[in-house]
DNA sequence: TTAATTTAATAGTAATACTATTATTAATAA
DNA sequence: TTATTAATAATAGTATTACTATTAAATTAA
């Protein structure tokens, strides 16, 4: 088996696949972290150009603009994810298991694998719960879901609907706990850290608070 | 009983009283519409301002910025819709009933009450959708938090997780629950009607599916 | 070695977000 | 009633952002 662990994210979302030249990985990696330390909103090519002594016209050739490079990232992030879950659940016994690791997946940074990449993965996962949901809640979401750039969102998606229905075939909303599984682990845990009162969540520990409510929210759901 | 129906938003989120004044009230109605017709990244002061046959400078005379009208419009909604919450369950016999019933308000636009205030409804409930957490996945939540202009959600979240303690005392997550079912009422309509990969709603009749969803999330997790 | 091609930087423009100042209108006091 | 003050809105800006056309430099191919 070829272990190359590249993940080959949609063309459609690039001008020029960053992965193809060292300039590209630069701009991917450093636009991670300055994602994460400004927020979107603030975030601009101008600034992510400065940051890497290069131009902003540079950024351009590679991302028509921010949104798409943010786009690009959270592609990777759910690839790699669904990665890790298929590796990671692999070996476990039963459907129980597996969808209690999950639970552990989804509220947890990514683990770093044998590693050519180098992105911050706990900047990656802090996007992913600031940031995530500002690429589909947008009036143009339309198009963009046309060239299929969500598809590994949906292929998680689609994975995790499985791990339920292998639990309870009875069950009649894989799909949609799936995604409110995902979603739900993002906002909870910035609820938990900034908005406190909308959870039920200590003053410590909120991974672990997160964690115990999907689990409770999961398998009460999926109970005969 | 004096029936005036008006919600005092917290003054902290605007400069100057959009209730005040004729101008002020036309400001919140055209931008509701401007916000769901353009969504929010489109929407400007200067289009808005073009919209009413003024100019920007007097829309800024009113709000600091589009986030804090965004804001403002969504502390009206909130503050409206706990109205709502505790009026129509108020005649309701158990907490089964009542449970039943918020899930139905929670997935539908806001009834019209005996009305002065115009705006429309259901592009409330479109911004409501896909604008709300907009508001508060940004960097600044921290600061913006302070002057308690999230009280409004807080209190509905309350509110809820009162509901869910009288149907069930011994579940341990109403306030996440809450804000879970609050986020996940927007969250499953969004992606039923953009990405209906997301979910297993059908064809036809969205909210109908993201009803029955929810209550069975709900029933199950409050299950003894 | 020259020509073709790729790549990146310069130098823009249009739109956006916001503000300082001025003009106008309305309210109040003399 | 008129003068003064205060409230309000419009004009005319600036700084930043988002994006692009053009040019220069470097690389590769003929």
């Amino acid at each position: 088996m070829d272990y190359s662990l590249s993940f080959k994210v949609n063309e459609k979302i690039y001008l020029r696949d960053p992965e193809g030249t060292e300039l590209g990985k630069q701009i991917v990696k450093n636009a991670i972290d300055l994602i994460q330390q400004l927020g979107f909103e603030h975030f601009t090519f101008k600034k992510l150009a400065k940051e890497m002594n290069t131009t902003e016209a540079t950024i351009y050739r590679y991302f028509e603009n921010k949104h798409r490079l943010l786009l690009y990232i959270l592609n990777w992030y759910w690839s790699y994810l669904e990665y890790i879950v298929v590796f990671q659940l692999q070996p476990l016994a039963n459907p129980k298991e597996k969808l209690e690791k999950l639970i552990e997946l989804l509220t947890h940074t990514l683990p770093d694998s044998a590693g050519q990449n180098e992105y911050n993965k706990n900047y990656l996962y802090q996007i992913v719960i600031s940031e995530s949901s500002k690429v589909y809640l947008v009036k143009e979401v339309k198009e963009i879901n046309e060239n299929e750039v969500f598809k590994p969102y949906k292929d998680l998606c689609a994975r995790i609907s499985d791990l339920i229905t292998a639990y309870n075939s009875n069950y009649s909303y894989p799909h949609s706990l799936s995604s409110t599984l995902i979603e739900t682990a993002h906002s909870q845990l910035f609820f938990s850290k900034h908005l406190p009162k909308l959870t039920d969540a200590g003053k410590k520990d909120n991974v672990g608070f997160v964690e115990s409510y999907l689990k409770d929210l999961l398998f009460k759901s999926l109970q005969a």
